[in-house]
DNA sequence: GTATTTGCAAAATGTTTGCAGCTGC
DNA sequence: GCAGCTGCAAACATTTTGCAAATAC
């Protein structure tokens, strides 16, 4: 029912608003509706979809203000691009610091983890290839608790 | 020019090239184009890139055809669709086998490395997310050993 | 009060499809 | 010779931009 403000935001999405205002940037309604989108679902969603979840919590959002958005949250590190092998249009709200995802690959919920220890790899690599390793991207792909115990 | 078939094309191409008619895909001049464009550069292309440099071994190729060619090696495991930060929309030429990129953030150049030893990880993330772990993506970014001398 | 943000319409970009003619096998 | 492949043009989907009205602060 949305009585006035932020009532029923996830916890995240109401860090990240507090964020975005902490950075300059203005705390409207549909940018709240955007990251309440994002926060109440734990799945990866295309800029579509985040429209018409948003539209439950600001009817007026328009699509050209989903994307206008989630380049301001890209911006503040409050979403991450979900890349998969079958697209990657997609996105999630990020908790903060360096995280991975594991996707299910049946219903698409994204959980992240963090404390990749990934040290000795890099070194065997910088070593074969002779290229100076700087950043890396790691995702897995799997079913989530739910899935398995579906069947 | 061209001479009769597949004169100087790069040992990888030429593998893929048998591979492609021995699953029934008939080797035409635009495919063999393609697969030159590809093993000749090792950076990840866009099909816009693909197309231009294509179109040194056979001038008449399409983009549609390039397209559909990708499509095709992609099913045959030729290529590999590299994902960066920035975007997603470019192929690699790959080595048989499971295998990760190393890309490098100055001038795209890509290696693949094998041997990825992550199962330690697999069951730490298992028994921490719950998820059972089924397959995985990792890329790393950084300089290639001629950026590096560059400086 | 003002600079930022919005939504619409339109443009730009990237990818796919329909179809008649060409070509590898 | 014939199925598979090609190139063109056109359809389609997705993302970006221009601009006047609306709104957060």
């Amino acid at each position: 029912m949305a009585t006035t403000e932020s009532v029923d935001m996830t916890a995240s999405a109401e860090t990240w608003a507090a964020d975005l205002q902490a950075r300059g940037y203005r705390l409207t309604a549909p940018r709240r509706a955007v990251l309440q989108a994002l926060g109440e679902c734990q799945a990866s969603l295309t800029p579509q979809e985040i429209l018409s979840r948003a539209r439950k919590h600001y009817a007026q959002t328009g699509l050209v203000t989903v994307y206008r958005t989630l380049d301001v949250l890209a911006d503040c590190g409050a979403v991450r691009k979900v890349h998969q092998p079958d697209g990657c249009h997609s996105y999630a709200l990020a908790s903060a610091g360096h995280a991975h995802h594991i996707i299910c690959e049946k219903c698409h919920a994204v959980a992240e983890f963090e404390g990749c220890d990934l040290e000795s790899l890099f070194k065997l690599v910088q070593r074969r290839t002779g290229y100076k390793v700087q950043a890396h991207w790691l995702e897995l792909f799997g079913l989530c608790p739910a899935c398995r115990a579906a069947g």
